[in-house]
DNA sequence: AAAATTTGGTTTATTTTATAAACTTGTTTA
DNA sequence: TAAACAAGTTTATAAAATAAACCAAATTTT
């Protein structure tokens, strides 16, 4: 019988938010949303998911005047996010 | 930028599903309900989907008396999946 | 130096999707 | 022959994703 799927990561948008903070230290909102295409509102929101599920650090601070929001995963992210890996690589046995 | 993931494959219950028929010649409404644990409501919709999008196949018949619905995937389901774990393979790159 | 525009977001509303509950048709079993 | 069961389907509800509207501050334009 097939494990569930962490459903914090079972999302396009979420996933491409991982996809980039996994390989980089740090990531900031406009960078995320540019790279990812998505409109700030939903990023906002699924951002918030993730940080609330304490997947993510959220640091609000300023780039000179310009507000500036930093992502970066925690180590409880990168482990739950590689459990999901491995339970998916169940479901795609590929 | 990261291509679009089909969302027909990207949810967990149609994933298993896949899963299933990916691995063999066919396999029935019964088997598929016991292996996944989905309730029968819930796969009839998710069967309905696949069918409806040409993924797979769905042929109704009898087991004796009792009616047996038999499903397969396609060749066009097993491309476009192939396509989808590509896909997905770029957001999880591990 | 106001007014208009842009930036970097958040909040709320809408649409879509997933899931569960209720129902149907027919079959066994007591 | 009535109750319970099997195999699904249909419909209603819950949850999720997405978009639209909004806000405050900064920058640019006239």
């Amino acid at each position: 019988m097939l494990k569930p799927l962490n459903p914090l990561f079972h999302s396009e948008l979420r996933l491409a938010v991982i996809s980039i903070l996994i390989g980089v230290e740090e990531a900031d909102f406009v960078y995320i949303r540019n790279t990812t295409g998505a409109t700030a509102g939903n990023l906002s929101v699924q951002i918030d998911k993730l940080h609330k599920a304490g997947y993510i650090r959220v640091e609000k601070g300023f780039n000179g005047k310009m507000p500036r929001t930093i992502c970066s995963i925690t180590d409880d992210g990168r482990r739950a996010f590689e459990e999901y890996v491995e339970t998916l690589r169940e479901y795609i046995k590929l």
